[in-house]
DNA sequence: ATGAAAGCGCTAACAT
DNA sequence: ATGTTAGCGCTTTCAT
């Protein structure tokens, strides 16, 4: 069944047809009746091949992200698939999903395969798609030729690359002077891999300490294992060797998971001997014990503009290459709160 | 740059070009040697859209799942949306998302969207999907008259519909016996919307009371929020309300953050007063204090099995149409273990 | 081993 | 308001 069964069935040209499928003012009521009862009753359904062939587009973006089945995934990345899809569904556009590990294999092989399905544009969730090594980004570089790329949390700059990102520096440096200021001497930030993401929180981080005069010390500053059993390890070898720290503030809430395991199980009283901040606001903070103070990135903030922001893209033709949302500390029972 | 291009600049025909594309035998080692250097000069992609509508197909599978936004969803099924699509891809199949919130609106049209765009098949992850209106799951029906539906944890009998599940009557049968033969003479059972996984897990649970010849109570069966706290404050409700239990098995691991919170808030030692059983192995097994015993559904074997299945349906044209997966009971510190 | 040409189903420029 | 027709870029049948 195709556009010319109905045209023959309703006695029209498929112009006609196609108008009325495509909603065109130029269709006299009663064609638009008649054709309508046709293809209702046949249970016709435009061919999205042809048309995406015609139009070339089938209104759909790529999503490159995280991959949900990893158990150490950042809890928040993951809520953004969500977050996306729903708002470019909205919109009338079908997202194609990419997951990737966090050892980046198939990062670029997934941006081609989004290349060759001829997707309206790509979206990258999670600034640690950003790689150290320049070589590593080129295949970013390269799909913005042909194809706007957007990175939500991500920076990156680049011609036809756009990024909407958390205020991690302002957020961080304002947890962490909280932390100082509510009487923390030694504060030990933990992050994973120093995405650009956790760059701008480090950064955030020491700002805060240079603001109250205190020294920004190298060993305060460290990589955690994501595994929750592994983090906690860590920090207990940490602790064994020597470092004192009464507070941490952790890149992502699965990091202060592992915080507050090593807190369990060497006794420590939280937040009274230990204060904990993560990042994220996801729903782990509300399954451990005490539950978590963590700085709110507002995710979704962030995947509503993108959206917002690539649909004007579409329409306008241009957009501001960096949109920037703030962030909040959010308290619950692992901070000193008055 | 088009087959055509390509064909011109080769000096082959535009049908040549094509046998080199889909790796056909028929062409001589020089010509596609030449024809490769060429395309690969000019940077050339053979149009998927074309190329969808010549074969009727794009290598796509829509995935309808839960919504990896909402912070109270399964993580389990969120899981899955990765663990489907990593081996979707394998396979060179891409993925299609469509997230839907427990209030299940908009599945109708999510499906109808993938028949739209002519998916090759449509996979389904979650029973909830299968309501209890049967009004509501003639969509699924309806897309099975033209694509093949796959149900990862979900059992609906149908044409053109194929079921991978886990066995939760046996696994909750078990992990309910467990508790018994350790000492908890009043469980309470804990689902959500009692879908139909929620069901064969109840029937699990009533089976092993009778294997023990103990009494199935109505009031020992209950249907907890799945929020957080709106579940602690419902179990403190309960219990104030004057029933007694010193066991739980929850539906979702969820769920038990929510036994715990109010285990927690009255002071109750766990495992000693209560013993506590999930359902999916989740992160949030791990970050929960103590940590969570729960029943392990072995989500990736279901979703590696879907595809494995799915791929020799598309090769062999027919597969069986359930395929059963066992799970386990994975031992933490919420159960008394000898 | 290679090529000519028809067909896939739609859109849009142009004509009426 | 409606129709004719030429693309869109590929695959495939049928010749050679």
């Amino acid at each position: 069944m195709n556009i010319y069964d109905i045209s023959k069935l309703s006695g029209v040209s498929v112009t006609t047809v196609s108008r009325v499928i495509n909603g065109s003012e130029k269709v006299s009521e009663k064609t638009r009746r008649k054709v309508l009862s046709v293809m209702n009753e046949a249970g016709y359904t435009p061919n999205a091949f042809a048309r995406g062939l015609g139009l070339d587009t089938m209104r759909t973006v790529g999503i490159l992200c995280v991959d949900p089945s990893d158990p150490n995934a950042c809890t928040n990345l993951v809520q953004s698939i969500g977050f996306l899809e729903k708002e470019l569904r909205l919109q009338g556009y079908d997202s194609v999903l990419y997951c990737i590990e966090y050892d980046m294999k198939g990062k670029a092989d997934c941006l081609n395969m989004m290349l060759n399905r001829r997707v309206d544009a790509i979206i990258i969730v999670g600034s640690f798609f950003i790689e150290a090594n320049p070589k590593s980004n080129q295949c970013i570089l390269d799909a913005a030729k042909t194809t706007p790329v957007w990175l939500v949390n991500g920076n990156f700059e680049g011609d036809n690359i756009y990024s909407v990102l958390c205020d991690d520096f302002m957020t961080t440096r304002k947890a962490a002077l909280h932390l100082i200021d509510h009487g923390s001497k030694n504060i030990l930030f933990l992050h994973s891999t120093l995405s650009e993401s956790e760059k701008r929180k480090a950064n955030g981080f020491s700002k805060a300490l240079k603001d109250r005069d205190l020294p920004v010390r190298e060993e305060y500053i460290r990589s955690c294992p994501r595994d929750i059993d592994e983090g906690r390890d860590f920090l207990m070898k940490l602790a064994d060797d020597g470092l004192k720290f009464d507070a941490v503030v952790a890149c992502e809430d699965t990091i202060a998971m592992s915080v507050l395991k090593y807190a369990h199980a060497r006794n420590i009283k939280i937040p009274e001997e230990l204060s904990i901040v993560g990042h994220g606001n996801s729903i782990l903070t509300k399954c451990c014990y005490p539950e978590l103070s963590t700085v709110d990135n507002n995710i979704e903030t962030m995947c509503v503009s993108t959206i917002s922001m690539l649909i004007r893209h579409f329409e306008a033709g241009h957009t501001p290459a960096q949109t920037i949302i703030s962030g909040n500390l959010v308290h619950r029972a692992t901070t000193i709160c008055d």
